[in-house]
DNA sequence: GTTCATATGTTAACACTGTTAACTTACAAT
DNA sequence: ATTGTAAGTTAACAGTGTTAACATATGAAC
């Protein structure tokens, strides 16, 4: 964090231009995110955002990642908190996930936004691994190491369920009208008619 | 289908266009569509676009309408398909919206990329609630004239789902080198375990 | 059949985008 | 102190959506 007062070189402008594209996907869309913008925004030449980054997509790939890993924090926060409470940690786990989508519109688009990353990077498959992993607790392990990319059949019911209601509700036609916590509710609501599928087979 | 020798009207450049989106969409996705790489392709100049969309968006929100209804129609096939053969109707509805996704990924992005579009355009909805309804066939409707935009919490559980499924089969990093049909086959195999929820209240 | 309003096309320009090449500055190791 | 390198700048490029001004063909009215 040492500040030169010739400003000729800024010193972070690798996670300035992430934070940069934070802010502004966050006010207008991750469409609307342009290295342009996010060079001014920063104060520094719109050609500097190469020596960081290799092009437009590698840097929204950083961001992508970025947010996954948020959202995998926010969804392990609430696992250990249901645990402790013993409340249901998988249910928190689908809650958390929602939650996110609801408040942070363009950050879970920017994940899934197949063609504006490169959705081969390690990194990125990492955190998309990581996220799994939360929803993949509390499901019992029929298979020793398996292919962390391979899911059984119930957790890949829980991920598709939690995340068709994350995409529907952000850039579909369900719920527009209603609050946050209307839609947390009634995400609750489809979620609860899961557990009779998982209880049967529950660790 | 009138032919004019001289080549200045076009005549269907509306349509043409749409049909431009299509191929550029399925050929190198639907990020790549550009307004002058339409006309180019259909040899007309890039301003003529505006004589028929107000905008590159208002394109391609026909386009994601054009999308969603030949979904639809898929799913219409589909469910009339398995009533006659006795099959569960549901299923095959679901199927068939999976289908789709993995034969035209384009296609099905276009349809919910909601900065790409206006997705409040009457067309657009009304072909998204025209997809839904098939969706709400076979199950009981406990409140008529219900808003079309409401939905009980098994309908809005298969919807989840499925269009869960669809999306981390398109831009998610699950089965990835898997073929089009085992993917098909864990779909199936994914729906299935929501039987036991829908039977105790079908119709 | 001629006239003419209108729908539908063209051309030329605008500001903006990602990206690159050539150049400049500051820092850090010798 | 010198100097190599990392990290910035400027200026240009082709390509984008969009608009204004202009051109042409169509079809209805006379």
């Amino acid at each position: 964090m040492k500040k030169s007062n010739s400003h000729y070189h800024h010193g972070h402008l690798a996670e300035s231009l992430l934070d940069a594209v934070d802010e502004i996907a966050t006010q207008f869309g991750i469409e609307a995110v342009t290295l342009r913008g996010c060079a001014k925004r920063i104060g520094v030449s719109p050609a500097s955002a190469f020596r960081h980054y290799a092009d437009k997509r590698s840097l929204l790939t950083v961001f992508a990642t970025r947010a996954l890993n948020q959202l995998a924090d926010s969804m392990e926060a609430s696992m250990l908190k249901a645990q402790e409470s013993g409340e249901d940690a998988l249910q928190a786990v689908c809650m958390a996930y929602v939650h996110f989508a609801l408040t942070k519109p363009a950050f879970f688009r920017a994940m899934w936004r197949e063609e504006m990353i490169y959705s081969g990077d390690p990194d990125y498959l990492a955190a998309t691994q990581r996220l799994a992993g939360y929803l993949q607790e509390g499901f019992l392990k029929t298979i020793a190491d398996e292919d962390p990319c391979d899911f059984s059949p119930q957790e890949l019911l829980a991920w598709s369920t939690v995340h068709g209601l994350a995409c529907l509700f952000v850039d579909g036609p369900v719920a527009q009208e209603k609050s946050t916590e209307e839609r947390m509710g009634l995400a609750k609501t489809v979620l609860t008619q899961l557990t009779p599928v998982f209880t049967q087979q529950r660790s």
